[in-house]
DNA sequence: CAAACCTTGACACGCCTCTGGTAAGGTTCA
DNA sequence: TGAACCTTACCAGAGGCGTGTCAAGGTTTG
């Protein structure tokens, strides 16, 4: 059988079961079980443990960060709204060209305008 | 003046003065300050505050991963480590059986497997 | 069969987030 | 000057995260 029991997995990967089986709840990796309900790490998994703890001690971020990384890009919709939102600071993108830029922004002052009016008083 | 204090700013937008603030430490919206200190809130910040509202509570999500998010965009290395890893995610298709299934992973990951290669034993 | 695994569920603890307060002190303006 | 703002800096409390540990019970295997 070329897989790993929790403990095995945990050993070699250098977390504790305790957190595989978090990592696991957390939807990041998800090991194959076994006919009795046994999680069974093979190599693609316990490579991706690995490299999994490198990111989140590289750049200092969370589990929850990297869920989320994974739901922006399960859910479009969600992408694009945020996406949206800071876009809209008042800070230009250097990808974008100057017309193209222009005009998206025009685009968006124009829809934005209508809501933001009312707030001009004093 | 074409500006609104923390107060009158919360109030419109539906936000509290203390929340105000805290999403000014969260990097998400900093206001303009005033001589002595105070807050100004423009039209353009108004507007990203109520977008800012809909956008977390459209999709449930906290400050911190809207603040996260705009790390993702203003930190390449970070993007596109995480896009790296979630790109590896193994995904098995259940046709392909076991021998040819892990062939096409040691291809893909075949020097990352001089270092797995140690643990498959069980 | 018994040891040594595995499973889920729960309690616990420290730290962070979100949110509301309050206190001490500076600013604005009628 | 005094009321009504503003500022920062704390305390507080619920809830989530990262982690360990323990309990009750199923599985595997010598």
């Amino acid at each position: 059988m070329d897989a790993l029991t929790i403990h095995e997995a945990a050993e070699i990967t250098d977390w504790s079961p305790r957190m595989l089986r978090y990592i696991e709840r957390a939807g990041l990796i998800e090991p194959q079980r076994s006919g009795a309900g046994y999680r069974l790490y093979g190599p693609a998994e316990l490579q991706r443990l690995r490299t999994l703890r490198e990111l989140v001690t590289r750049f200092d971020i969370g589990l929850g960060e990297v869920g989320f990384a994974q739901r922006l890009r399960s859910d479009a919709d969600l992408a694009v709204a945020i996406d949206d939102w800071l876009e809209a600071k008042p800070r230009r993108p250097q990808h974008v060209p100057a017309a193209d830029w222009l005009r998206w922004e025009q685009d968006k002052h124009s829809k934005l305008l209508a809501l933001a009016g009312a707030a001009t008083h004093a």
